[in-house]
DNA sequence: TAAGTGTATTAATCCAATTAATACACTAAA
DNA sequence: TTTAGTGTATTAATTGGATTAATACACTTA
């Protein structure tokens, strides 16, 4: 019923017994392990990196990898599931989602954020007009640089 | 030379005298001290509430009035001179700066944030059309509700 | 010189965030 | 039913940055 898990699962086998590990964790980098385990991974999946359906390594195996207490990797998980990137079933594993899951939720709160800045940019007395360049200078200088593609 | 400065700090004597001060701090507010005082200045004097070249008080009159330690208060100051709403003058005082002084300051700092926010908005796929659309709304909305207005 | 001003340096304090330890609960397969 | 895998919850330990305080220094004016 689940075989196809299972045989996605298992690049994650090969790729450790090859000594080699999905992300990489810097020491020296002053933020939390979790945080950057986060990013790395937000990156791996909406680069395409991950296939939607690809059973994650579990909370053990990724944090015995990593160097890193289970609860560690818990924690990015919990997080990359706030953010739909993941979904979890309890006892099984946690699965990449579908591009559709985060794509939204992703777009919903970079909107947030934006909204809140502009609203500080009205308040600071900015001009419509002005906001409005600027926007068209972000958004064309993107295409230019060979634009179209989306997401990280 | 500077009698005028003295002149103008007279009122926060009065003030003094009366028992007053010019802000209060808020003991519940989990915000450390300084931040607040950043803050409730920094609206003082955005609205219109302290005249340019007024004095501020002495670090340590501020500080004993507040019942804080000078240090927060010149901590305080320091930030707001980054803002650019204060300047200082060793061994004789603060001052607030003319209102082209801070304005300047605090449109750059609004619409850095603003592009950022706008790059990730980009990186998220939202569409230039969306983002147009959403700004004219968010500018829009506070012309309807009596705009013409600027600043806090 | 004295009394006011801001500033720099250093230390004490604290507390929120991070990580770890441990036990619990669910799932699937032997 | 048991075992070995999975995620989850709870609690505690740690620690490091932020905040505040203590103190001494430096500038300005009268």
């Amino acid at each position: 019923m689940f075989t196809h898990i299972y045989a996605r699962n298992y690049i994650f086998d090969i790729e450790r017994s090859r000594g080699e590990s999905m992300i990489l964790l810097d020491y020296r980098d002053k933020r939390p392990l979790y945080e950057q385990m986060v990013e790395k991974l937000e990156r791996l999946i909406a680069g395409g990196g991950l296939e939607p359906l690809t059973r994650m390594p579990s909370v053990r195996s990724l944090a015995m990898e990593l160097s890193v207490n289970p609860n560690t990797v818990q924690r990015a998980y919990a997080q990359l599931e706030q953010d739909g990137y993941l979904y979890t079933v309890s006892g099984r594993g946690s699965f990449v989602t579908a591009e559709s899951e985060w794509k939204e939720s992703r777009q919903a709160k970079a909107l947030e954020q934006w909204r809140e800045m502009t609203r500080q940019a009205l308040e600071a007395g900015l001009p419509e007009d002005k906001m409005a360049a600027e926007l068209h200078e972000i958004y064309g200088e993107s295409a230019r640089h060979g634009g179209g593609e989306q997401g990280v």
